[in-house]
DNA sequence: AATAATCGTATATTATATTGTACAAAATAA
DNA sequence: TTATTTTGTACAATATAATATACGATTATT
């Protein structure tokens, strides 16, 4: 039997070990035998790329999570310590919490759009994209010609190639965790 | 047959016609027979993991280039939508909000703690980057052997090849945005 | 302690992945 | 123009993936 499959199964098997899952409750969640899954984690089969799909998404993980190969200083952020990038629109601030790095290619922010307040992204480079999640408040995210209602809870991923404006038309504060991320 | 071995089909067939390759070439390149990798390409089978990898290896790609997805110009993540993940600690629930996806290595989770929950998530594999922001309330995180206070807006970035476990020990729910890095 | 439920594994059967080969159409060489 | 080579597809044979079911061992319940 090829490496991988070996591979696939000792992943597999860590996965539900972790989760305190039996087979039986695995064949439920992703809707494959309970024997093919035994035969999966002691590499006894090669499965196809749906089977591993089908346990994936039962899982709630993607399939590379179970392919992946082995390959191991802490930060600490202070809120209270962190300086604010402000614009000329009064009402909008963001505090950088992780900076660009070449490893990640991307940055985080937490920024706050008062009430009222409406602010204006220029487009970035092709291929950056951005992740925004309301995590107080609510949001109207204008890109390119679309508008979205983004509440509470909600996120929006796009590309941030195309202008976007941040418009906070509720009478309270929005809080948002924005991350940024470029291109290799 | 499932969408998966479709795209698989689809992307195969773009990088080998990219590439100028006949399928007697990449049949010689990979050692996957001629007639297999045509039925791949016209997603009439759905090949198993070790068949990706052959095909991978010879082309010099990942696996992952085989199965990724395009993803849509605007993505709108509804919370109240989400099915959270749950385990045996009552009181943690992760939300994916973003799923792994080929081109980022990331994956974004709103995560909620209740009072007095503690839970534990074993190590990743090496390389595997953690950005937790605590969004509402206070965590305690332990990482390895040392414990950090992280009281909301903090954040905290650190290496998660080491165990690690939230503690929530105030009397109000906190509320986590974790993002989840993977090395390339 | 006895009984029931759960667990992972073994086995036989069915479904389908994978190969080798043949073929017709298209492309290239002479 | 004709002959040859290359290409992707069709098909049958072989190998193996995936399932349903049964089983013995372990755990949980009565």
């Amino acid at each position: 039997m090829d490496h991988i499959p070996i591979k696939v199964g000792k992943n597999l098997k860590s996965i539900r070990k972790s989760r305190d899952l039996s087979l039986d409750k695995l064949a439920e969640l992703t809707g494959v035998s309970k024997a093919m899954l035994a035969q999966v984690e002691r590499g006894d089969s090669n499965p196809t790329i749906s089977l591993l799909w089908k346990i994936a998404n039962g899982l709630r993980i993607s399939v590379t999570t179970l392919i992946a190969e082995e390959t191991p200083q802490v930060t600490l952020v202070r809120f209270g310590e962190l300086e604010p990038i402000t614009e000329e629109e009064e009402g909008y601030k963001a505090y950088p919490l992780f900076p660009f790095d070449a490893k990640t290619h991307f940055e985080v922010y937490t920024v706050t759009v008062e009430p009222g307040c409406s602010h204006q992204s220029e487009p970035h480079q092709e291929g950056v994209e951005e992740f925004v999640i309301v995590t107080q408040g609510a949001l109207d995210l204008q890109i390119g010609d679309e508008a979205y209602a983004v509440e509470q809870g909600d996120a929006v991923r796009f590309n941030a190639d195309q202008g976007h404006i941040y418009v906070n038309r509720s009478d309270r504060p929005a809080w948002l965790q924005v991350i940024i991320r470029y291109p290799f």
